[in-house]
DNA sequence: ATCCCGAGGG
DNA sequence: CCCTCTGGAT
């Protein structure tokens, strides 16, 4: 895909989305990274819905240590891999608190160094609570990315290398939030809403017959 | 059956 | 690079 033809697809999905920081319901660093460990292999909806009734009580590391795993384990219990990822949490919760002071760092390596934060995670800390032109390749992005043709890759490492390369640093933290929004409302896995899609003309997709 | 705003390990 | 982990939704 050439460049001019990805610049009209930002911009109409700029268009799309006027107002992307909105996408998550959080912002506060300790909030955004427990909500983010939380959502893998799970729907943003059930993720959501416990956050919401976690974060009445805990907001700080250290008040997720004094809830303790056994009661973090009764918010998070419908969710999936809730036993690793509460386990994770308690143990990231401690490093926090031990080692930087109970603040989220806001560098990769020390984030990624917390148990259940990988690359993803880290990256959307780093764009939405600290604006670092980063782009967290999760599910959403790499099926866009792949299906669209914007910048399709095998693996999400690849997807995440091509994009840094394609989006300007000025625009990539929303981006970042105009791809997912896309793949999350209208650019959805099984059944692709392309009747109701503003970049179809300029979609891949409709040239072929899988994906 | 397949996918969901992944991480960790082989 | 690919697999598995694990619960809910579609």
């Amino acid at each position: 895909m050439n460049k001019l033809k990805r610049t009209e697809i930002f911009t109409r999905l700029r268009h799309d989305n006027p107002h992307p920081a909105t996408e998550l319901e959080y912002t506060n660093p300790y909030q955004l990274l427990v909500a983010v460990t939380l959502s893998a292999q799970a729907t943003d909806v059930g993720v959501n819905k416990a956050t919401r009734a976690l974060f009445q009580k805990v907001r700080t590391p250290q008040a997720l240590l004094k809830l303790g795993e056994t009661g973090l384990k009764e918010y998070i219990k419908t969710i999936g891999l809730f036993n690793t990822k509460a386990r994770n949490l308690i143990a990231a919760a401690r490093i926090l608190v031990r080692e930087h002071n109970g603040e989220v760092p806001a560098t990769r390596e020390a984030l990624e160094a917390l148990p259940g934060v990988g690359r993803k995670t880290a990256n959307v800390v780093l764009n939405t609570a600290f604006g670092q032109p980063t782009i967290a390749v999760d599910t959403h992005i790499f099926r866009v990315s792949n299906r669209t043709g914007i910048a399709p890759g095998k693996n999400v490492n690849e997807v995440e290398r091509r994009l840094e390369r394609c989006v300007p640093e000025a625009f990539r933290q929303d981006a970042h939030h105009w791809l997912i929004l896309h793949g999350r409302y209208t650019c959805v896995a099984r059944t692709p809403r392309c009747g109701s899609c503003t970049i179809e003309d300029l979609c891949e997709y409709r040239h072929k017959t899988e994906l």
